[in-house]
This record gives structure tokens, sequence and C-alpha cells, in this order.
DNA sequence: GAGCTCTCTTGACATGGATCAAACGGGCGG
DNA sequence: CCGCCCGTTTGATCCATGTCAAGAGAGCTC
């Protein structure tokens, strides 16, 4: 880890060296002439980075920079100017909003390959923290808005992640308004089960992994308190619908019983 | 109102005699061509036709048709195929998910001058009923993706309402999530005394509206019962910060007091 | 390894909103 | 004009989840 930092970030900018003239079309069999950042980037495939071909790829990595935080960091706050947008490399970047008061409603999460950012709008109009480790692919706001205006199937691609992403929201739109406590809780793990580790086998039964959030995080996300959580956490554990190893170790042994719980 | 639904409706192929050859950049002053149907629509201006010439407008004219539907009237759903998306041109649509056990969350509501219909998608993620009567300019859906596809103006707008649209259900996670019953309420007249009457004067103190939505619905907005939202809309006029008249007649005398309300 | 801190869990109790039930009222057909 | 129907309001009670408080576990410093 420590060392693919390096490599990634001095890689980003070497392959400025490439022809960016008219060879569009040539497939990248051997890889050569794709940055060294983008080659093992999930946004290369199946992020909006999969439309673009290995010179608009090397185009867009001219405005690219890797950016690594830990969690808890602050990535764009509520109501501020944002001057670049992300691709999400690594980890989970969790969007927030609060009331006057203090309370706080998590309102989205961001996975590996999402591409983070507000299009269009001068500021953003949620908090974008970090919350797991996380690594970023900055792109600078005027070079990725550029490059929209000028490829139609990339303003396609982003076009459909909005829409996903308003689908997403809706869909939790019933979760907060209309599932009980435990339902909620289900539903969250459900989720987690199903985006965190995208190389996971769609095939298999169950599930493990680590959770990204607190029990604070988790509570935000649901509009549940920290001990309703818990406690329906422990609940679930119980009744052998999960393991819980240590506190953010989670294992799921059957995705399906699980949905069940899930309302 | 009976003879306008005559007029729009023959009168939405008419203009199709218009030439549509390189005369594109001509601007509308006399508005004699641009097609019966769009003279008098918001959409025209404010919503994703403001980006079209008149002669795109005759262009898009070829595949619309005005619909009229009363309130009640399902338009699509949720995992039904969709032929055809619209823009509402009268009235409210709104846009509902169900459990399995029939717990209902409404997710969004449409006013005019909005886009409806999930883009690029072979079938519905909700169900489209119209809350009031409505008017709808229905577009046929390969139709508008053609014409998508070859104007980017249309595609960034829309892109830009998908954009709007999901800020909207965030802000509206943060209602659900974490507001209490009187602020959702309160959350809930502010929304509708500031979308519903697109005309009104937005230096005006108070608002006077016509509810589009019975109480179910508001409850099923909200994530309430319907006991609770008619406990907080009698509390609400308790405290003067509304008058209801009829049950469906609201006066808000004040939309700054109202505001405050709203958590 | 003792003690500290921070997060999480668990328990006891309080309460906001749901549920159940009844009365109200406006529109509509007879 | 009467009476029915359906949506709404209001009241009484219940319960899920919030609140408050104490204890448990894990990691960190000295």
């Amino acid at each position: 880890m420590r060392t693919l930092f390096a490599t990634l970030a001095f890689g980003a900018g070497v392959s400025d060296i490439h022809d960016s003239a008219m060879d569009t079309n040539r497939k990248d069999i051997h890889n050569s002439d794709i940055p060294v950042l983008c080659r093992s980037c999930e946004a290369r495939h199946k992020g909006m980075c999969g439309v673009l071909d290995s010179a608009e790829l090397v185009a867009l990595s001219r405005h690219t920079r890797l950016a690594r935080h830990s969690a808890g960091k602050e990535l764009a706050a509520e109501g501020m100017p944002v001057e670049s947008y992300a691709n999400v490399m690594r980890g989970v970047v969790k969007l927030t909003k609060v009331l006057e008061d203090g309370r706080q409603q998590i309102v989205g999460l961001q996975f590996a390959p999402d591409f983070l950012g507000r299009l269009f709008a001068p500021d953003s109009a949620v908090t974008a923290e970090a919350a797991s480790d996380v690594d970023l692919c900055r792109l600078s706001k005027s070079g990725l808005e550029r490059l929209i205006a000028e490829n139609p199937k990339l303003e396609r691609r982003l076009m459909e992640q909005t829409l996903r992403e308003l689908d997403e929201a809706r869909e939790w739109m019933v979760t907060l308004g209309r599932k009980t406590a435990a339902e909620k809780v289900a539903s969250f793990l459900y989720l987690i089960a199903t985006h965190l580790d995208p190389s996971a086998d769609s095939e298999q039964k169950g599930r493990k992994f680590i959770l990204p959030l607190t029990r604070g995080d988790v509570a935000d996300f649901l509009g549940l308190t920290i001990e309703t959580v818990s406690r329906q956490l422990s609940r679930l554990r119980a009744e052998k619908v999960i393991a819980i190893s240590a506190v953010t170790q989670v294992d799921v042994p059957d995705l399906e019983r699980l949905r069940k719980r899930c309302g």
C-alpha cells in the first residue's frame, strides 16, 4: 500500500509523452499507451473513464492527480465552492447534510468507481467526507467540463450515473420513510454487502466485509440513533443473520436471508 | 378549459408544414412558426423545450401529443416498461414506491414544467400517478432519445433537471430521516407553497393555494400516518401559521414564519 | 501492564407518533 | 332536503424508538 502510493502519484504525469494526435481508435491491448494512474483503476472500466479511449485518457490525465485521504477528512463542504471533481478509486465517501441545530443525515455513499461532485454547480449542496481511508482521482473542474462538452459519450455516461444515483436516493427514501429500525439496519447491511466489494463473486451465498462506517455514521444514514443501531445489530446477531467478530468485521452467511429482513 | 383541450389537441400537428431546413437561428418574435401546442406551455420556456428553437420545436412536435388525465390516473407502473416520456404542463404528478406489504412512499412530486420519465431505462423504477388533474405533453421514447442524441443542448438541459431532482431527493432525505412530524408537515407546506404556482410573485410575503394532494398522499410523502398529518395541520392552524378555509384550501400568510417551522 | 479515552453495548425509562375508534362534514344521488 | 359515503378530524391508548445512564471492550500512552 505504501509503495502503491508512490507509484501512482509519480506515474500520473508520465504518459504525457504520448502523441495525442489522431490515433484515437487504437485498442489498448498492451496497455502501453494508457496512463499509469489509470491502469489499476476501477473507474477505468466500470466508471466514467470506461467510455474514453487511450488518447482521451491521456488527455484527461493531464488534469488529473491521485489524492489519498484518511478517514474523517472533509473533502467538500455544504454550501462551499468546489474546485474539482473526483473518481473514487478506493474506500467510501459519505455525503451528508445538516440541519441548523446539528441533526445530521447521510444522503449518499459513494464507492469505487463512483464519480464524486455536483456537475455544473458552483458550490456543493452536500458535505463530502471520507468515511474510510480513500483514494481519489481528482479532476480539475474546468478540465472535465471542457472534456464533457467535447465528448457526448462521456456526458452520457455521467448522465447515466446521475440517473442511477437518483434511483438509489429514491430507493433510500422508502427505507427512511417507511421501514422499521430493524428493516433499516438490515437494508443498510445489505447495501454494503452488495456494494462494497466490486470484485465479489455475485453467485456467492454470503459475504464478509469490514464496515467502513462507525455506528454513528450508520445511525446518520438510517435516521436512527447509535443505540438503536447497536440494538438492532445485536438482534440480527442473536438471530444468526449476521456474525460480528470485531466491531467492524461483519459476516453475512446468507445474503438472501438478510434480504428477507429488509421489508 | 373544455375548449382549450380541442385547440391544443388538434393544433399539435398543424405546424408540420413548416420548412425544417437550415433556418435554425431565426428568433420566434411573432410565434408564427412555433407549434400551437407549445405556445402556451411552461416547458416551452422554463422546461426542457427552452433550449429548442422553433424548427426543433416543430420537429419535436411531430412526436408529441397532449394527454389530459384526471386525478388518480396511473401514468406508469413500478417495474413496467414505459413507451413514452412527458412534460408536465399543468397539475402535479406523484412518484411512488411500495414495499411488498403495501407500505407506500412518495419519492418525488413533479410540477409544471418538469420532465417526466426515467431516461434510458427500459422500465420505470417508480409508479407515476396523477395527484391532481394533469395535462401532459407526451413524447415518444424513441423520438426524444433520437433528438437528445442529436442535440447536446437538450441533453445538457435534461442533465441539469436530473441533477436538480437529485438535489431535491437528498434534501428530502434529511426531512424523512431527521425531522419531527411537525417539521415534516411544515416542510411539505413550504415545498408546495414555493413550487406550485410558478407565476407567483416571489417577493410576496404569503401564498394561497389549493393542496393538490390528499391527507393520505401527504402522509405517504412524509413517512407519517394520516392522523399525524391531520393533527400537525391542526396545530399549525391553531398557532396561526396557516389558515385552512376548506380541506384543500391553504393560506400561508407569512412564508418566512412557516419556514422557521421547517427545522 | 495500568490507566485513559473512545466507541460500542446494554439497561431503564420517557415520549412522539402509530394504532384503534368514534365523530364530523361536505358532496352527491335519490 | 335527506341520508349515505368518503375523507378528515379528534380522542384514547399503545408501542417503537429516543433519551439518559452505566458498564464493557479495544487501542494508546506512559
